[in-house]
RNA sequence: UGGGGCGUAGCCAAGCGGUAAGGCAGCGGACUUUGGAUCCGCCAUGCGUAGGUUCGAAUCCUACCGCCCCAGCCA
């Protein structure tokens, strides 16, 4: 089969460029990159993004990309957001190998670093509480002032911090810094904090530690314990750089990783801030993080999203400094273009009609052979029942239909795909005058959707035989966001949900192959979308997500009012 | 009135002093046993603005404008 995943070879962004150079001129024999997850909620579209550069930057290099958890705060890190992390990398199509890491595993050589700060005199114990040390941090204008606990000797910071680790204080009653500079301009240098007290049980090293060190004090150096060569993150660390490399050029650590920043996906109708995510699931706006609605990694599976379809998406988006939004239909679109290559099709009836063929004896049934998937022969035919009862599509029969309207109408010949051509002859309707039933005749000549004589109808439909069709449940997804940029201008997010982003229908049809559909597996419902078997699937009463429709010029007109048009 | 970044089409994005790639979306057409797919064509005399340097500028210089990030004991 053929593939059309952007040739990685051809794929360039100013780190690639970066990295080939520091290759070419010697800086390093082999790359070594990280993607380093805070396990503190599942990992979304956003995440995807930086996973492919990471491990795709260490494939192509030939180097490698470790999985390191940056677990370094324990009031929100939870074993669950391990191990879905894990587990969403993987299926995401990437391996780590070996090379599994938590900054916590570093907690003791960290601990160790700070102590050398410390004799080195550039670290000191502050017993400042967290609003005093905002007072004196100064503002983005002014500069700050210098804590009075900034020049305790030595000796007694030893004796404090050491005493932190013992957990003889109480949280937030003192922390450790880096005595940098109170008046720089850059505010990550006035005396950034260095660890903190927390009386915490902590996911993996439960309660051994009393204090955790933050994020900047632990990042860097567990980038040089690892000798990744090139940390990427995303543009809101810029500021920290200048930090990263203090830490790094201050320290005896054992290698000199660089920071390149850029930038973090954003979609349209998405949100992917970890704290909007962590309320939708909390306050109930969707069933969980796996939730078809959700653009998390977990969501998109559930929804019927291939991962070779996020790949190819993140490799189309590229990677640059500027901020951008993206719109969500290159999602669909990349999705679109696995699914269509990969996707085995079948028939399914949302809004069923019955069509009774009139001259098709009773009781007779028959065995059509359908094609799997038009753009892949080797996924070869299967058998679909014929019987002279069929289930077509509600909006596949207009009474009245407008001139571009190519579908079954009075007196109207189309082709039942694969089968045969039939003509409606007449209309029946209950007596609130809701159409109920449609009598029309089959050419039998037209077997298999071709007629000797060369006529060809305008319109091709899909079908199920009433006798043998399965009922399904069959789910319908929609932004989750009706606005294209959630809480812009000043809106609540939460007002921006589009409340029919969920419709469910209970009545449809699916063919008798599809009655045990394993999950995991999208397949295309012909000229109706793709849908993949839900999780909420029982024997008898199986369960559709819809993944995406198909491109539907038809609908298009429509929602143009140009259906009358010549 | 600090510091750090960024401005190329509706959206994403190449471009690295030699005369604006590609993709998405859109629009036209061909083909079609999915109104799908596929194929063909169209879509920036213009690169935030204004000056300057140069034979030549999206690329270099200057000034200005706009947008994003930073004042967590979050990451």
């Amino acid at each position: 089969m053929e593939t059309t995943s952007p040739p990685s070879s051809e794929r360039s962004d100013f780190i690639r460029e970066i990295i080939a150079a520091d290759l070419r001129e010697g800086r390093h024999e082999s790359v070594v990159t990280r993607f380093p997850p805070e396990p503190n909620g599942y990992l979304h579209i956003g995440h995807a993004k930086s996973i492919c550069l990471n491990f795709g930057i260490a494939e192509e290099f030939g180097g490698r990309c470790h999985l390191r958890f940056d677990d370094t705060n324990p009031i929100k890190e939870e074993q669950e957001y391990i191990d879905s992390i894990e587990a969403d990398v993987r299926w995401l199509g990437f391996d780590w190998g070996e090379h599994l890491y938590f900054a916590s595993d570093y907690f003791e050589q960290l601990y160790e670093w700070a102590v050398h700060l410390i004799e080195a005199g550039k670290a000191y114990v502050d017993d400042l509480s967290a609003d005093e040390i905002r007072q004196h941090r100064g503002t983005l204008t002014e500069p700050g002032r210098e804590s009075p606990w900034r020049d305790r000797t030595i000796e007694e910071n030893l004796d404090l911090f050491a005493r932190m680790r013992a957990g003889e204080f109480p949280d937030g009653s003192r922390v450790l810094r880096a005595k940098i500079d109170m008046a720089s301009p850059n505010i990550n240098f006035r005396d950034p904090v260095m660890y903190r007290i927390l009386h915490a049980t902590h996911p993996r090293t439960g309660d051994a530690w009393r204090i955790y060190p933050s994020y900047d004090f632990a990042h860097g150096q567990s980038d040089a314990i690892e000798h990744i060569t090139h940390s990427i993150c995303t543009l809101e660390f810029q500021d920290h750089r200048p930090l990263y490399d203090w830490f790094i050029e201050n320290l005896p650590v054992p290698s000199r990783p660089r920071q390149y920043e850029f930038a973090r996906l954003n979609l349209t109708h998405t949100v992917l801030s970890k704290r909007v995510l962590l309320r939708l699931v909390n306050e109930g706006h969707v069933r969980g993080w796996d939730d078809p609605r959700m653009p998390t990694l977990s969501g998109l599976r559930r929804r019927g999203f291939p991962a070779e379809g996020i790949r190819d998406f993140a490799a189309m988006i590229g990677v640059a400094k500027a901020d951008s939004v993206v719109e969500v239909e290159m999602l669909y679109h990349a999705v679109r273009d696995v699914l269509n290559r990969t996707a085995l099709r079948r028939f399914a009836v949302l809004k069923p009609l019955k069509v009774v063929i009139e001259n098709y004896p009773e009781g007779e049934a028959e065995e059509i052979e359908v094609i799997n998937n038009p753009e892949d022969s080797s996924a070869g035919t299967r058998q679909v029942p014929f019987t002279r009862e069929l289930w077509i599509e509600r909006d596949d029969f207009m009474e009245d239909p407008p001139k571009k309207f190519f579908r079954l109408a009075p007196g109207r010949e189309v082709r039942l795909r694969s089968a045969y051509f039939i003509t409606c002859n007449e209309v029946v309707k209950d007596a609130d005058g809701e159409i109920v039933e449609l009598r029309c005749t089959y050419d039998p000549e037209t077997r298999g959707g071709s007629a000797p004589d060369g006529r060809r109808p305008k319109a091709t439909l899909h079908w199920l035989s009433i006798a043998h069709a399965v009922p399904a449940e069959v789910r319908f997804y929609d932004h989750l966001f009706e606005n294209a940029h959630p809480g812009s201008d000043g809106r609540d997010i939460f007002d921006d949900l589009n409340p029919d982003s969920e419709t469910v229908l209970h009545h449809c049809f699916v063919e008798p192959a599809l009655s045990d559909a394993p999950p995991g597996e999208t397949l295309q419902f012909e000229r109706l979308g793709y849908f993949c078997s839900d999780a909420d699937s029982t024997a008898d009463a199986p369960v559709f997500n819809r993944t995406l429709t198909l491109r539907d010029t038809w609908a298009k007109l429509q929602a143009q009012g140009k259906q009358n048009s010549a």
